[in-house]
DNA sequence: CTCATATCAGTAGCACTGACATAT
DNA sequence: CATATGTCAGTGATACTGATATGA
């Protein structure tokens, strides 16, 4: 009964599994990241998804969802918000009037470049326990295990 | 000006940023950690903090908010979810009138015990891309980041 | 017609701020 | 008194389901 992996209750104070590892480190980030762009009236996801866009322009609202592992109304909403704030735009794609193409607007790359250096501050003290190598391959990682849950 | 860091948006499509990874990662098992206990009628969220009572019985609500980097009002909120479901019991610490002890009910381990063969199988598909030497390490660097974010 | 995309309405959980009561 | 813990009230962003409209 010991040895039962998938019965954690058996045992007391067992190791902490993975996935509640990675929760506590995500909570982590977004407590430290919302004290940075608190000042600018968004939130941490906000912000996040402002560099998923600065990163790959000119999504759809149904890639976007996908990519997020979220509904499309979920990802809808957080469009809407960041739309009211002037932060983001949506167009109709002209090769397919189904699809909406989200993009930045000069505001939203300025909010961007205005708090990129504490971002940058932030996951350099992220890593600061880490050795070059371990951090290099803690990326990798973390990109693999994504890739293990896609669909 | 393409060798700034902090400058992102200068650059066209720059590596997505650890933050963002972290992101990912947790959208993606909180999607499939939802599908699991969905039929129980809690989410990933409630889930997880059931884990951590498992694993540290006995917390006040207070050092649990702490521990998950969010205010004692979400925690408050958090419990008295589960405590409506019967999930959990919150008692008065003898010694120390002020403190709510928060632990799990018989139900609230059953619950565990009920459905830890398949988010044991998710951790599994989780580290599936790693190699046993990766896994390992990656554990201790998730660990690693979180305590260099704490206060 | 089927499929993908986006929207509208409603609901619930999550998380915050500010004010407050109580125990140490 | 100051500090720590927990609560109450109110608000906003997040995310879901179900139903619906439209373009490919």
């Amino acid at each position: 009964m010991s040895l039962d992996v998938a019965g954690q209750t058996t045992r007391r104070r067992p190791a902490p599994s993975l996935l509640y590892v990675i929760k506590q480190l995500e909570l982590a980030v977004r407590s430290h990241l919302d004290d940075i762009v608190r000042g600018a009236g968004i939130t941490a996801l906000q912000y996040t998804a402002l560099t998923v866009l600065d990163h790959h322009d000119g999504l759809s609202l149904a890639q976007l969802a996908r990519d997020s592992f979220v509904t499309p109304q979920s990802a809808a909403d957080l469009v809407a918000n960041l739309e009211r704030g002037g932060l983001v735009r949506r167009d109709r794609n002209p090769r397919n009037r189904r699809e909406l193409i989200v993009s930045l607007t000069p505001a939203g790359r300025e909010l961007l470049a205005g708090h990129a250096g504490a971002v940058a501050a932030l996951e350099a003290r992220l890593t600061s326990g880490l050795t070059a190598e371990q951090a290099a391959g803690f990326r990798g990682e973390l990109d693999a295990c994504r890739l293990a849950l896609r669909d």
